[in-house]
DNA sequence: CGTCTATTTGAATGTACTCAAAAGCGGTGG
DNA sequence: CCACCGCTTTTGAGTACATTCAAATAGACG
């Protein structure tokens, strides 16, 4: 009946809400599949967001450049999760938010206007959206913490532990732009500790 | 027919859902009214958050006490904002946010258990929270990237700019621990920046 | 296999912090 | 209503964490 990227994201769903077959068949139309290849770019700076986008496999990487032209990274997307600029989306307007991928990736795409009738027609989708939603406010403010309050190291040590899988498939670089220090300063971060562990 | 503070609280539904006469009648009866003295605390660290909270009149402020006891400023709430734990609310699980008065302030009180009540009996709630929730996220993300992509003083101009009102009712203390930088280096940053303009 | 990018390492620099002390301000009680 | 006390803000000197710039090495993709 479904394919395995179906399944995933019906699986995505049924964690927060229980849809009935035909419900399953209505929203699973919805979605178009698309696949970015390494490199390119779902989603550029000063375009309008239009979609969701849950990734099937891959992953994907949600970042800004500031005005000295370095990267900082808002959002890692691993398969089984959601993706969007969620400031342009809302809005409508153009946001600072590239989306683009570190491998080859494939995702299912929501279109914004799909997404609202879907919370007329099956309300239950306004609940799964809305708890969704809530989790991702409580990580980004326990980072907006973490931030604050933690040293380089511990939140390159807490990062470690909070995606255990993602340290051996992502760059350092990228790391780096997430926890909000240089690439350099990752390296002798890291060197620092391995010669402490010796 | 309605006091003033509850004329408050039913315009900030009512920016994002209508209500009928008797609906706006079943939310009011829900809410239970608190006058918290400065300095008080409305939740402790530690314990469990039951209550979503919406500020009437005064400030509540939003805040953790890391390893070293320094505080950190997570969410300031003047009137017409909610505020709560939203970790430990979701959760049921103990938290590590404080919420304290910085002035007396009166606050509507909506229980979790009511709340949920609320999604089941009046599905336009789950929209509402659904849409505050997203707007909490877009500026906490925001958050993230302006503590990467800019320096304290950028930091400390963008909060001028974002919270004008708020900036001569807080303490400049408050801010620091807002924006991430000790109290005596914003002090250093404020006299420079006065300076450069005389 | 070659080129391009990521990572490592080092020295010099800068932004923000720590500690200390004085001055200013506000809230509370007399 | 004033005066005092405590907390906030200011100022300065020394320090530390993280950055910048540069160059060498390692690694990955086509």
């Amino acid at each position: 009946m479904w394919t395995p990227a179906q399944q995933l994201i019906l699986q995505n769903i049924g964690k927060h809400i229980e849809l009935r077959p035909d419900e399953q068949s209505h929203f699973i139309s919805l979605l178009d599949s698309k696949t970015i290849p390494r490199k390119a770019l779902l989603l550029k700076e000063h375009e309008v967001c239009r979609h969701s986008a849950f990734v099937v496999a891959g992953c994907l990487r949600g970042y800004t450049v500031d005005a000295n032209g370095f990267e900082h990274v808002l959002q890692f997307a691993p398969p089984d999760w959601w993706i969007a600029d969620m400031y342009s989306l809302l809005s409508g307007k153009p946001g600072q938010l590239n989306i683009d991928a570190l491998e080859a990736t494939e995702v299912f795409l929501l279109a914004k206007t799909d997404q609202e009738q879907l919370y007329r027609d099956i309300p239950r989708f306004e609940r799964f959206f809305r708890i969704i939603t809530e989790k991702s406010l409580v990580s980004s403010r326990q980072r907006v913490l973490d931030n604050m309050s933690l040293s380089a190291q511990e939140r390159y040590d807490q990062f470690c532990r909070q995606y255990p899988t993602l340290i051996h498939t992502i760059p350092q670089k990228q790391i780096a732009a997430y926890i909000g220090v240089t690439p350099e300063f990752l390296s002798k971060l890291r060197s620092k500790r391995k010669r402490g562990a010796i």
